[in-house]
DNA sequence: CCCGACCGACCGACTGGTCGGTATGATGAA
DNA sequence: TTCATCATACCGACCAGTCGGTCGGTCGGG
């Protein structure tokens, strides 16, 4: 049976689509209660301050990406496949949503240097991931030894940019264009040798 | 003989420290007016608003890094060698003026949507310098045949991160750490072969 | 006496957050 | 069963601070 969702989960939806339309800034709290079924006071009931329930917002989907990652790598075996899935989740999930990604990507810089802590937090949740594999095939001998540190995070910022650049001009479509291009590229950087790939 | 800065001149000046210090929502009018020698009514008569004040800037500090690229590369003959020029120019000039460095990379975003337009041609910019060499690379058979279109923001969004993380944590240093290894994993990710370099 | 450069008190729009009040349902003593 | 009591959830008019931008006025040089 499907109940009502809670009122935090509906001011958080109500939030989600002003944040990630207008930005941190731009957005006006009433205009979130505008879009919900409650009041001013309803809401501040809920959330403590508008900042708060940004993080929130972010948080939440924050979640949910990590998580569709998890799914979507946990039976390959090779962490070089786990690398490849990983790639192609990001951009499948982002690219499908673009107000996912707007809010994800860009829109928390608008808050001003309040940002900073959330924005280390969130992207070095992904670059963990990455690390953590990376480190895994050069154990298992797949690629050479590197500073899997630094190249995490070049891979974020890599896809990071494809992403935000898609946002504002529409160009590359992640899936089919960015996405091929993405894989080749870093994981040649990384010492993957090219190898046919399946289907074109 | 060194004449007074004109009072546009004064009025970037101090407007650059307070908007890479704040950003550019938290950054008040009243505050840059008080970093200069003049009133607010004068900073009005040179610039019409916040907007173009910052826009101003930030053209400004961007004709700066890329003519100090242009420089640089300017007698290196191969596209390989210019790529790698470029990329340790941008990593020395904003390594070593955080400043400089959180304007460019981070603050503008703080102006909401309206920084749109001027970050895509930020960075465009920057990238097509990254894809005209990449471009030329393919013609003189250094590198195989590649979409240096997207290979271009991906460089600049690896570079972009790498610097960001270092503005926020402070941790690898541009030039000795993580310039090696972007040089190396953005050269491999292209094809180019990896070679002994001097020293180390 | 004119004009470009400059002054700074002031305006008005905006917005995050508050606060006194209300509706609803649970609790429990009589 | 009934009624007082209390907490939770919610309401929305209002407040106080902030800030970009304005405007009538000043001043020195040509």
């Amino acid at each position: 049976m499907k109940t009502r969702p809670t009122a935090r989960d509906r001011i958080m939806e109500a939030a989600e689509v002003v944040f990630a339309e207008k930005g941190y800034h731009d957005t006006a709290m009433d205009e979130i209660v505008r879009r919900t079924d409650m009041s001013k006071g309803g809401l501040y009931f809920h959330f403590p301050s508008k900042e708060r329930l940004f993080f929130a917002v972010m948080d939440h989907l924050g979640n949910r990406l990590a998580e569709r990652i998890n799914t979507s790598i946990a039976q390959e075996s090779s962490a070089i496949a786990r690398l490849e899935i990983a790639l192609t989740t990001v951009l499948e999930s982002l690219g499908k949503r673009r107000r996912l990604a707007k809010l994800l990507l860009v829109q928390g810089y608008s808050m001003g240097n309040a940002f900073e802590k959330k924005r280390i937090e969130t992207y070095s949740r992904f670059a963990s991931l990455i690390k953590d594999n990376l480190d895994l095939a050069v154990e298992e001998g797949s690629i050479p030894p590197i500073d899997t540190e630094i190249v995490s995070h070049l891979w974020v910022g890599a896809v990071n940019e494809v992403l935000i650049r898609w946002l504002y001009t529409g160009k590359p479509a992640p899936v089919k264009e960015a996405l091929p291009v993405l894989k080749k590229i870093l994981l040649r950087g990384v010492g993957v040798e090219a190898k046919v790939s399946i289907g074109g």
